[in-house]
DNA sequence: TACTAATAGTTAGTATAACAACAATATACC
DNA sequence: GGTATATTGTTGTTATACTAACTATTAGTA
């Protein structure tokens, strides 16, 4: 029963993150796979920065330098939030609307290859698992995001 | 069928990382995940840094780099290889030894904490997804880490 | 009101990940 | 033997992860 599941797991997600990485990149798109998924969770309207923190499951000060980098290249921008001055509003500029418009197809064309030959039954193994693991570690935050997880659909590849 | 497992592997894979770290630490190890992961694949005998590259799944500049720091703490050393003069043959020192041997049983806690709830059977599940997802995608390199993690038993958790 | 604590975001430092380019050496092949 | 090619390892650059420390602002409370 000890297995390691841990480097198991971890260099899956390297492995799947690179080859998402080479997708984006044939796809012809200047975006690394966190800029995609902080800038596909700001889709949906704009955010504070605290509020993509918890969306996405990364330290303030890497989000923070993910949103300077999307910024300069004119994908969101950051406004004052007239009721908090300590708060930005974070939101897609016209050219990170078409440009999410252009990924969709490829990402979700990414979802189905890496997917294929797996199915529903699979899928809640792979959550339970995770989730049990996650909370056998009292990870607070990253129990919360499993237990979204397993709910909403609207997460990144 | 177009859930986002890649997200749920990393953020899992992020937490269960950030777990062990803090049990290294809690254990007075000034050691990073990832230099304990390369410390404890020379546990079974000196390697050259290519050995090291294949036996973790990471760079060789990574491996370069993470080999430095282990030197720098006196856990490990560079020899020459009498055979061919590219190679080094990387090794520890009676510092790395005895490290291992007190961080075994915190390792071993670590992974029973973490599979606590969880059975053999959930581990091949576990095992089968991840190598269908990595197979998916054809990286050959990983797919051959998956076919050897599920006989072996001796990577890091 | 004044003081304290909490929140939002940034900056700095170290480590890892991925890629590209490179030097040194070894191997293959003609 | 000599040349092209492959292998081993390093260095450089950019991006992310995590921690700690910090500023500015807001909320809570005596």
């Amino acid at each position: 029963m000890q297995n390691k599941y841990g480097f198991l797991i971890e260099v899956a997600s390297r492995q799947i993150k690179q080859a998402f990485q080479r997708k984006l990149q044939l796809s012809g798109a200047d975006l690394t796979v966190d800029q995609w998924v902080v800038l596909d969770k700001l889709a949906t309207g704009p955010k504070s920065q605290v509020a993509v923190v918890e969306a996405v499951y990364k330290d303030p000060p890497t989000v923070t330098r993910i949103i300077d980098l999307l910024g300069q290249k004119g994908l969101v921008v950051r406004k004052a939030d007239p009721n908090d001055r300590r708060k930005f509003s974070v939101g897609l500029t016209a050219e990170g609307e078409t440009l999410i418009t252009q990924l969709k197809p490829v990402v979700d064309d990414f979802r189905n290859q890496g997917w294929e030959g797996l199915n529903e039954e699979d899928y809640a193994h792979l959550h339970r698992i995770m989730t049990k693991i996650v909370h056998n570690f009292e990870i607070a935050s990253a129990a919360t995001l499993m237990d979204v997880t397993a709910i909403s659909d609207d997460k990144a590849a």
